[in-house]
DNA sequence: TCTGGGGTCCTAGGACCC
DNA sequence: TCTGGGGTCCTAGGACCC
């Protein structure tokens, strides 16, 4: 039986919901309606475009663009800042609304996800009359509009929503994907990026038809596995199912562009401190432990290196991870002047296997882990500053930093 | 007034074991 | 009296996505 895959993506996501906020609280003009992006602060160096309006993209901005870029194309355009917890809420919102119809839902990101309809189709009837109706239910009541795309896999789905924006609904059924999907330039696939297209480009593909009629054995032997996959996205071949309720992260990171460059270690360690607290909050929500950390640099120059350690027993604790992310700091940092710093956890587990191992204290480790909880009580009743560790107050990160 | 942040997955190379 | 081959684990780096 052929599957029917619902792709529900909402239309410049943080730019309309911005929109919303800003009507909320009084404010005159629709941005969705002028030449508008979100975008980060250039103060703190992180002056990329976020999100576009219609408008703005028709001027050639692009998403990952420098405002001072996207300004050159766009002399009027306006600029606003991300707000993310109104955007989570938004989020919550669509997904809730989406969920009254069927649990088979996965979400893919913040802003858009997959229905299996398959299954519900009985108790709704025509797959593209429902997709009408809840994209204009959406509209109506949440006040943003949506792209939803039809198909007979996730792959069709997504390729479809994709097709003409905004706040409208396209099919990609596995007889249209030579109509409709073929004649796309190779750009277009979805894992296509900007290393691959060029590559593509050059051995004579430029259009997904291309890639769908080229030699599979040459493509594989050039992209490995990236090129099967890759090969079989462009003949509209994709079996993955909709796996609903996927809050299983394999890995917790967390990262920041400093608004300054870093020159030496005392600089860096508030900021370690701030980032293993960050991440190891994040942990402990997800009842998880964690078998890796990575410290990841980036340089004044660009470049990026990182270093990590496997430990032998899962820790969640933030003083293990701050400890550990020091050593690796210090083992690898090469004294290049530092313009990001992130800690990522990985190799993450739901139990903790709790072997102390022979040469640790037991009492002392038990007396971290109550600490931890009762540090972690105090920041959700009152708020993560409530407490700072004093590495982190002395320097006063957030003044000195991120502003 | 160059170049965000949070994820997932893959690959290559080295260490180590049999 | 000289360097096989398969397998696994770990690490670093990179590509891609939103």
């Amino acid at each position: 039986m052929k599957r029917i895959i619902l792709h529900v993506d909402v239309n410049n996501a943080f730019l309309s919901w911005t929109a919303l906020l800003l009507l909320k609280e009084g404010y005159k003009e629709d941005i969705r309606k002028l030449d508008a992006i979100i975008g980060g602060d250039e103060d703190k160096r992180r002056g990329v475009v976020l999100a576009k309006s219609t408008s703005a993209k028709k001027k050639g901005v692009v998403t990952g663009e420098t405002l001072y870029n996207a300004r050159k194309k766009c002399p009027n355009l306006q600029t606003f800042s991300p707000n993310y917890h109104f955007y989570q809420e938004m989020s919550n919102k669509l997904f809730t609304y989406l969920s009254s119809f069927t649990p088979d839902i996965e979400q893919f990101s913040i802003d858009e996800c997959f229905l299996d309809y398959t299954h519900i189709k009985h108790l709704y009837g025509d797959e593209l009359k429902f997709a009408y109706k809840i994209k204009d239910e959406i509209k109506e009541k949440l006040g943003f509009t949506v792209n939803v795309g039809i198909g007979n896999n996730k792959l069709c789905a997504k390729m479809a929503s994709d097709f003409e924006k905004p706040d409208r609904v396209h099919t990609l059924y596995e007889e249209e994907i030579k109509t409709k999907m073929w004649l796309l330039a190779i750009e277009d696939l979805y894992g296509v990026g900007r290393k691959t297209a060029p590559k593509l480009r050059k051995i004579g593909i430029n259009t997904i038809g291309d890639l769908a009629n080229f030699d599979l054995s040459k493509i594989s032997s050039i992209f490995k596995k990236q090129g099967l996959e890759m090969w079989r996205f462009s003949n509209g071949k994709d079996d993955s199912p909709v796996i609903p309720n996927e809050t299983d992260n394999k890995c917790i990171s967390n990262s920041t562009t400093l608004a300054k460059n870093i020159l030496n270690r005392n600089e860096a360690y508030p900021v370690i401190m701030a980032l293993a607290e960050n991440v190891g909050l994040s942990l402990r929500q997800q009842k998880k432990y964690a078998y890796v950390i990575a410290i990841q640099i980036r340089d004044k120059y660009f470049h990026n290196y990182s270093h990590q350690k496997k430990l032998d027993n899962p820790t969640n604790l933030t003083s293990d991870i701050y400890n550990v992310a020091i050593k690796l700091f210090n083992d690898t940092w090469d004294e290049e002047p530092i313009r990001l710093i992130g800690l990522r956890l990985d190799k993450l587990t739901a139990v903790n296997p709790y072997q102390i191992s022979l040469f640790e204290e037991v009492e002392e480790k038990e007396m971290d882990t109550s600490l931890q909880e009762t540090i972690d009580i105090l920041k959700n009743k009152y708020g993560s500053k409530i407490i700072r560790n004093a590495v982190t107050k002395e320097s006063a990160i957030k003044k000195k930093y991120q502003k």
